[in-house]
DNA sequence: TACTGGGATCGTACACTGTACTATAGGGAG
DNA sequence: CTCCCTATAGTACAGTGTACGATCCCAGTA
């Protein structure tokens, strides 16, 4: 016991299930979902394996935990800006936490019991768009547009090795032209040499969709 | 080994890395991607486990062909059709076979190589939108709001328990409503209820967001 | 025919996983 | 002091991916 404490990184304080969880996240995001483990992640704690399981059920719960901290650091849209600009804060301010935490997305897909975090969520966009003038129905519809959107922008943007205009650039060129038989892929091709010529940003390519999307919805108020 | 040929289920007419990956998925599909092993796909292919590494490299290499051959399964569009028309016939597509193989979702996080049934798909979807009038760097905005849209919708269905109407009500009735507060979440309350009350079918869902999206980029298209 | 080489198949072993069960230490209540 | 309860672990077990080496079988050659 005294020669575990010469070696443990965290402070010590005591351990809690807002304490195990954190380390949990620190964890995945510094080494994969794959690389936590519980004996990882009590090693982190300075704690011994099973202690961890006097906070928290499972592993399984560990993970659904995991996912409701991430949706709490989402931001909840604020009640006096428009609904435009309220959506565009909450769309950009998911997307940047979810590639902030890749695993997140991944581990959505199994967990079915959406978490108090996720629910204040989906109560406070609701409220937004029913305020902003949208009826029941279309709310909802709204609600799930903007959700897709978002998750599966998110989705594809973690399985891509580039963020930056530069780094796409480079990518394009070295990696993935040369894997692209011009014959058997003419247009990805012209794309692909295209977006590079233009000096295409990735970054930006989240607003366009978004934009198209709030616009499009905008006519489907039914007050103002 | 004249033992092991008693109880094995598949044929055994020599294995194979198509044989191998099939058998995965189907594994997968029945028990969840969890439940894939290689000791147990070994097993469902009436051989030993290490046999599988003559097809496969890794676990992981198996994981990346499985995801291929789930996108093999999306509907490629057609040339002579209008563009909307094909790509509401992908996206129906693509959101049905990422139904019936709800771990494909999860996995693609993780996997940053597109895979050749992939590339094919994008090229595919390029060339449709590009013939349709759609100016470069416009084709690209409009394939990632639609796989963006598709996929994020996708991946919000697969973490819902319901898929019908009826079962909408049900289980909106029986399990959401009583765990919401009516004063901590007056707009879920009055959504659920107005939706039970509507008769809502989950199923149309889709379809809206779809739509509005495809009607939103039409005036996109620089030619006719 | 006998020999050989190589591809396919598999058994064993190792490090690692989640976690059930059990044991311990420490502190507050009676 | 005794009793009990909470927090902390150690050990053990079934199961994982897979490195390594052994085995079998068959095509090709002499």
């Amino acid at each position: 016991m005294s020669a575990r404490e010469e070696h443990q990184v965290a402070s010590d304080a005591g351990l809690s299930k807002q304490r195990v969880v954190v380390e949990a996240i620190r964890l995945a995001d510094r080494e994969g979902v794959d690389g936590l483990s519980m004996r990882r992640l009590a090693g982190a704690l300075g704690a011994g394996a099973m202690s961890l399981y006097h906070y928290v059920a499972s592993k399984e719960e560990l993970l659904d935990a995991m996912i409701d901290i991430v949706f709490e650091q989402i931001e909840i849209p604020r009640e006096e800006t428009d609904w435009q600009s309220a959506m565009r804060r909450r769309a950009a301010s998911a997307r940047q936490v979810l590639a902030s935490h890749p695993w997140a997305i991944g581990l959505m897909e199994s967990r079915t019991s959406p978490g108090p975090a996720n629910l204040r969520h989906r109560e406070a966009v609701t409220a937004c768009l029913r305020r902003a003038g949208f009826p029941v129905v279309m709310a909802t519809h709204a609600n799930w547009l903007l959700d897709s959107y978002v998750y599966g922008f998110a989705l594809q943007q973690t399985s891509l090795p580039f963020d930056t205009a530069g780094e796409f650039a480079n990518m394009t060129e070295n990696v993935f032209l040369p894997q692209l038989p011009p014959d058997e892929f003419p247009y990805l091709n012209e794309s692909a040499a295209a977006l590079v010529a233009a000096g295409y940003d990735p970054a930006e390519e989240f607003t366009f969709g978004l934009d198209l999307v709030l616009a499009a919805l905008e006519p489907l108020r039914s007050s103002a």
